[in-house]
DNA sequence: ATGTCCGTAACCTACGGA
């Protein structure tokens, strides 16, 4: 089974990458996030000539959440907790519950928007917790945390800034303390592998990126992964999202 | 610190958000 996460920067610009995407890597399920559409634009027709069913947790200018799926989607949970904002979406297939995840970004410090960083990071390890330890389950998206100064291009950059914060490494280190296994460390314990590079300062030619999309699974999907990577081919060309796909295969 | 991009509202430009 191959399952990717990908924060696309809006599905409306980015639909031409998508679905040459899709047809490209044949994965059998995405986790999706900033859509930016309501459910109403959102492309069902089209993802369903393409083989896939898909549920969506849209709001319109800004987050919205995906899970695109070859085979049925079933349980849809939309939405963390009593959040307002479309940031979360969890579905079932194939015996897996899989979750999409669009943290909040933070903006700053001392940014109201901060806390609410860290209480959304604290819902969904609540949500974690608590679930049917019984069900196989990878949870994924933009988390908006650089995990350690390893997945950060230069730390002496984010001295003060979001991302790397303390408290912000402390509330994502707790949902992977609930029994996660961070695919993205799996086989490779020493190499940046960057999610995310700035659209300005030509970040991307220049190699400042940031880890910040992850893949967590359970022990029983973990110990099966033969290959975990990031696609850094989506993040170049024509009109890119400023995140590259994570792409996980595992024997299902 | 910011050289870009996205969607929106309102119009051929500005703004919030990332």
């Amino acid at each position: 089974m191959k399952v990717a996460t990908w924060n696309v920067n809006s599905l409306t610009a980015r639909w031409p990458r998508v679905q040459e995407w899709l047809t490209l890597h044949e994965p059998d399920v995405v986790l999706v996030q900033e859509t930016k559409q309501t459910d109403e634009k959102f492309p069902f027709a089209a993802l369903a000539a393409l083989g896939y069913d898909a549920a969506h947790h849209g709001q319109g200018r800004w987050n919205g959440v995906a899970i695109f799926s070859r085979t049925e989607l079933s349980d849809v949970q939309r939405g963390l907790g009593d959040d307002v904002e479309a940031r979360f979406i969890a579905a079932t297939c194939r015996g897996l519950r899989f979750h999409s995840c669009y943290v909040p970004n933070g903006r700053a410090l001392d940014d109201p928007h901060y806390d609410y960083k860290l209480r959304w990071l604290e819902s969904l390890r609540v949500l974690l917790v608590e679930r049917d330890r019984a069900q196989p389950l990878i949870v994924g998206g933009d988390f908006n945390v650089a995990l350690s100064d390893l997945d950060v291009y230069d730390p002496s950059a984010f001295v003060g800034a979001t991302h790397v914060s303390a408290p912000e490494r402390a509330a994502f280190r707790a949902l992977l303390d609930t029994d996660l296994v961070d695919l993205g460390r799996l086989d490779n314990a020493d190499e940046p592998a960057f999610t995310w590079w700035d659209y300005r300062n030509g970040s991307f030619r220049r190699g400042w990126g940031l880890r910040i999309d992850y893949l967590l699974a359970d022990a029983a999907i973990a110990s099966r992964v033969s290959e975990v990577r990031v696609d850094r081919v989506a993040r170049k060309g024509e009109k890119p999202s400023d995140h590259a796909p994570v792409l996980a295969q595992f024997d299902w």
